[in-house]
DNA sequence: GTCGACATGTTAATAAAATCACATCAAAAA
DNA sequence: TTTTTGATGTGATTTTATTAACATGTCGAC
């Protein structure tokens, strides 16, 4: 299912909402309401009805938002239909912490291979994920179709990993490593850094400090 | 220092600049122009220029800007004068991650303390931080005037963690755990998830990768 | 010296995101 | 029945963020 430009913050928000509602999901439980959507996001109530109405999808009036129905809602929009696979490079705390939280998930997206150059973790399997050396990375991401990279290894090896990505056909990277990466337009980056979250926080917690005083 | 109402992304990108000046401070390369550093965090020079002004800074319009200077003045906006002290509870892949991570880089932020409730990593030092029992956490977080916390339990215990963080004063929370937390408006919360990240990067693969064909 | 190349700094315009305000409706209560 | 309550859906508006446009300034080449 397609929906022409979808907001970027609308993308992020529905897959939020997916996590949300998985969570609550039960069989006592099957509608909810859009104030309760938003409480659990710390968003408003608006936001989540207008998202919603992006995606074309109505509520019952009186029962709130079928919580099933939406999400395989959401899916449709934002998985892909054949699935995408997804491949971690840097099988060190980060990646393994990547691929324990990404265990039992939904998904249309599967976590196919890791890679790492330490003898003491190739052609081990973690967490049901069979670990490669790095040499192979070409290979399994072509013999796999592998469309997602996650970069995980010390930042330095970060640029090379990220062109092999690219060689291989990659059509997504996530790069958790401070060092900024350039790749082609037709490859999407998306990059995070745990220390910038850390100083928004310490930043609006100092502000709001100041104003709750 | 401080400038009144700083816009939201301004402060994740000074973060983010001073991340990337720092990478390329050296001796022979004392000034960076405006588009050097757009183009390491993929935005316009223009963006750049525009925060630059918002912190009222001024480059040499020949040499660019003062890197060292650059450095210092965003320091003097979002860091704390009396710095900030930070604590992580719950010491697996993603505590340990964060923690090796954050050694060695610069700051008016301290890494106090670690919480555990496994024995086997109570009572020692990782990475020069040492780790106590949960029980601790009241104490040790008064006694340290520690102001940030940073969650990295497993989902079902994060409520119960951020309201002891909440009750022992802490100022701001950075919670890594997919489960959404309430905390009164004056303690700042941020929320991350590598999942949303993730399906982010699935979703505009996939889009680009139509649009590219 | 003056011209061209190329930065910065800033105002104005545009785009993207969030919110307001309210029409609409379904069910419970009166 | 009729009224009240409390939800959804959405155009209009406001706020926030980004980009365009350009005035200004510096230096090297000619
Ligand atoms: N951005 C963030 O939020 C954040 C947070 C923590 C860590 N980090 C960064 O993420 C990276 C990994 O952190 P970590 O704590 O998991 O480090 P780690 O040292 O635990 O893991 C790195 C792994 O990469 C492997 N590796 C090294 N060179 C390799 C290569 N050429 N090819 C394949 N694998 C290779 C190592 O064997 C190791 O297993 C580091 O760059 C770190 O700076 C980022
Ligand atoms: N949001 C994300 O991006 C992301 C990514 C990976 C993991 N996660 C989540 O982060 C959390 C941690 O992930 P992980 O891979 O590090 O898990 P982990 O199991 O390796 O670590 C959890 C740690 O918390 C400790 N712990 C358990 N109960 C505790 C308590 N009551 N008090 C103090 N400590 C306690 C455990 O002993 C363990 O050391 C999980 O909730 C996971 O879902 C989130």
């Amino acid at each position: 299912m397609f929906i022409k430009n979808l907001p970027h913050k609308t993308v992020e928000r529905l897959s939020q909402y997916r996590r949300a509602l998985l969570m609550i999901l039960s069989k006592e439980k099957t509608h909810v309401f859009s104030h309760e959507i938003a409480q659990m996001l710390h968003i408003t109530p608006v936001q989540v009805r207008r998202d919603l109405m992006l995606i074309g999808y109505s509520g019952n009036l009186r029962k709130g938002y079928d919580i099933k129905e939406l999400i395989e809602l959401i899916g449709k929009i934002i998985d892909s239909e054949r699935g995408q696979r997804v491949a971690v490079v840097g099988l060190g705390n980060l990646g393994k912490a990547f691929i324990s939280y990404f265990k039992g998930k939904r998904s249309k997206l599967s976590m196919i291979a890791a890679f790492d150059i330490n003898p003491e973790k190739i052609n081990r399997v973690f967490d049901g994920v069979p670990c490669y050396h790095i040499n192979q990375l070409p290979e399994i991401i072509k013999q796999n179709n592998i469309s997602i990279g996650i970069i995980t290894v010390p930042s330095e090896q970060a640029p090379e990993i990220a062109e092999s990505l690219v060689l291989s056909g990659i059509k997504g990277i996530l790069n958790y490593t401070p060092k900024p990466l350039n790749v082609p337009a037709y490859v999407y980056l998306e990059e995070y850094d745990m220390i910038t979250s850390l100083e928004k926080v310490a930043f609006f917690a100092k502000k709001n400090d100041e104003r709750f005083k």
